[in-house]
DNA sequence: TAATTCTTGTGAAGCATTTCACATGAGCGG
DNA sequence: CCGCTCATGTGAAATGCTTCACAAGAATTA
């Protein structure tokens, strides 16, 4: 298997999965594509095709269950196991991200936090201690981090990015609104809540209506 | 100008937007498709052919005026005006969105702010008194609110999506992990941040670079 | 004014993604 | 056990998006 895998496609498996989930919880035990594909918006074709990229997971004339493919989107998304998570920055955005249900509950668990700011430095938030950024690259090293969150502002992320790539760090969500330069073998995902908001006043002037809602 | 707008294409404007706004600010008076793309990490191509979407903006042999394309740019994202926006959902991540400057730095005002808490009800957040959830249609139509946030867990927020759209409301953002339906000519965004790190999380397990950083 | 340089705007080509459509296999009822 | 129904998995077609490549316009210099 490597043929590269669409970015869009990716998405959809944690649609898959959300629902595969759902339907887990409703007792179901098989699912068609067609079914699949109602609850999210797609089209059946799109569902099994996402699905052919890592192999046979359906039975002819009946479906999938949904018990095993829930297992398999999370071997395949990575979610089947726990992971530690780094947040820099406490702050309005921060601050809500710490106490973020959703996330531990997939299985993203925040167990460092930073800040550079003295009155912040040392107290706690939901159990965790804020660490000093100064010592960013050695507490990201010594404590296993796979996974930085960044949620500082614009105008010093780049200097705290460059630091978070030093300690080997190859998957970042970054919440500050600029373009982050990272070498290709890191994966860095922009959550930029203002462009979304510029998309639907877009979609309001122009009266556009999005073909599909990611 | 009829031709349907693609999603990336929107996306891509409002970065065009911020490269702008930043090069207004360092008083650079003329820009090139080429410098406007190495900013954002696209090609040159990408760029000339999105504007050409809205128009002929530049000038052969020396490229676009900076301050122009800005403006011409907000226009056409909406953002040249301001937008009444109302929150729906004061936990964690509302809390935090209503403290988030960079809304309002775009124009996007945070006017209204509803839960159906009543220990939250009548409360005060950043000079906005909290409404009573039950409220809703008749005070997002008093109001005139066009864009409205919905923060709210995903249990209820079915519920509370259909009474945003009986008040005639076009634009949800919606944070809720639930996949919402609306009528086909409200605008619906997803902001789904535990997918961002699913995404990640893929990344990792597979190796997988993404092309394009959204 | 003519030659040169620069860069836009845009059809056409090249890719990528989505959808179609059907062969194939599984279950089921008679 | 045969025929019928259902639903997968997948090449091929269709659609959509990006990149190429070049004609053409604007400024500048001689």
């Amino acid at each position: 298997m490597k043929k590269r895998i669409s970015e869009s496609t990716i998405h959809r498996l944690s649609l898959y999965y959300r629902a595969l989930s759902l339907l887990e919880k409703e007792n179901v035990v098989t699912v068609s594509s067609k079914e699949l594909a109602k609850r999210e918006k797609l089209t059946p074709a799109q569902v099994r095709k996402d699905l052919s990229f890592f192999g046979s997971f359906g039975t002819r004339g009946l479906g999938y269950q949904v018990a095993e493919l829930r297992s398999r989107m999370s071997h395949i998304l990575g979610i089947n196991r726990d992971w530690r998570v780094a947040l820099i920055g406490i702050g309005n955005i921060g601050s809500a991200l710490v106490s973020y249900k959703e996330f531990a509950r997939q299985g993203f668990h925040i167990v460092k936090l930073f800040d550079n700011d003295q009155r912040k430095i040392g107290s706690n938030h939901k159990g965790i201690v804020v660490s000093d950024i100064k010592d960013l690259e050695k507490e990201l090293k010594e404590d296993n981090i796979e996974i930085v969150i960044v949620a500082v502002p614009a105008t010093v992320a780049q200097y705290i990015v460059d630091d978070v790539v030093a300690a080997g760090v190859k998957a970042i969500l970054n919440f500050a609104p600029i373009n982050l330069r990272v070498p290709p073998e890191v994966c860095l995902r922009n959550e930029n809540m203002s462009m979304e908001l510029e998309y639907l006043s877009f979609a309001v002037v122009n009266n556009h209506t999005p073909k599909k809602v990611i």
